[in-house]
DNA sequence: GATAGATCCATAAGGATGTGATATAAATGT
DNA sequence: ACATTTATATCACATCCTTATGGATCTATC
């Protein structure tokens, strides 16, 4: 007997969609109170896996609006953490790379979020562990796999 | 050989602190523009799986503090979709339980969500599928550890 | 049983960060 | 050349968070 596909792949969408409701709590939590917003964090780590990219495309990836994107982008300018750059091949483009000093600052924050996430994880089942250890990959894919999607763009 | 139990748990933390960065992205990407915080619809998921919970409590389960939380459930209260309610055996806290439209609300949102999120599903491997489907109870259980943690209160 | 301290919630003031509308500059197509 | 589209910036405004503080109630100790 086999499990229809896309029955599967609905129910699977409803029980993600409930469950990452809770992941926002757990990401506050584990964000030091004064440091960068969620959104500077996430835009910051495309940056840095991705490379350099322009304003409009990384509104996108982050789901926030354009404007939105150039303030981010300027607070980070400004605390030296990205650079704006001329696109020879379009005069209206802004490339944004990010620097030696916004890799470190991504580095010092997510060895801040391990160790708190590290002290919950001990709690844990080693089959929840297990769990999330092979869903990383997975998570890395359903985000990649956004990118490509029109519907939310 | 046996694999160090404790590197494993900071190797697991490491890479989940870096793979959550991703999931903020998404999380807004599905969210419908206007619409609610992403910290109210975890506060009402959190009031509709626990029950009636104090304010404090919902602000420490939440990651925000104490004066947002009152801030939000004033604006969740005028739209009905939380009542605030007096404990009879202290004067001091207040009550809150999530409404009929509340739970009506957090469907029809959850439905928004899992329709986008059934299309990007569809994309990826039956692998990351299914090891989607076996973290959604590990990520549960990584939010209730959290609350016990006080560390992270 | 009075009183000091702790706890819980509300309020106020301010800041960070989002949206929508619109302006500006550059590229593209006719 | 000129109209249209595209990429970014700017402006006005809304949302939602923070810290600091106040008022009410509970708890413990004298």
């Amino acid at each position: 007997m086999e499990i229809s596909g896309e029955a599967a792949v609905d129910r699977l969408a409803a029980d993600l969609a409930a469950g990452l409701e809770r992941v926002v709590s757990l990401l506050r939590a584990l964000s030091q109170p004064s440091g960068l917003s969620m959104t500077a964090v996430a835009t910051l780590a495309t940056l840095e896996r991705e490379g350099t990219q322009r304003l409009t495309g990384l509104a996108a990836l982050a789901g926030v609006t354009q404007p939105a994107m150039t303030q981010l982008i300027s607070r980070l300018e400004d605390d030296a953490l990205v650079r704006r750059e001329a696109d020879p091949a379009d005069g209206r483009v802004v490339q944004v790379r990010i620097t030696d000093e916004g890799r470190a600052t991504l580095a010092r924050r997510r060895a801040g979020r391990a160790a708190k996430l590290a002290v919950i994880l001990t709690q844990l089942s080693p089959e929840h562990q297990a769990a999330l250890a092979t869903a990383v990959p997975a998570l890395d894919a359903l985000a990649a796999a956004r990118r490509d999607e029109p519907v939310l763009a």
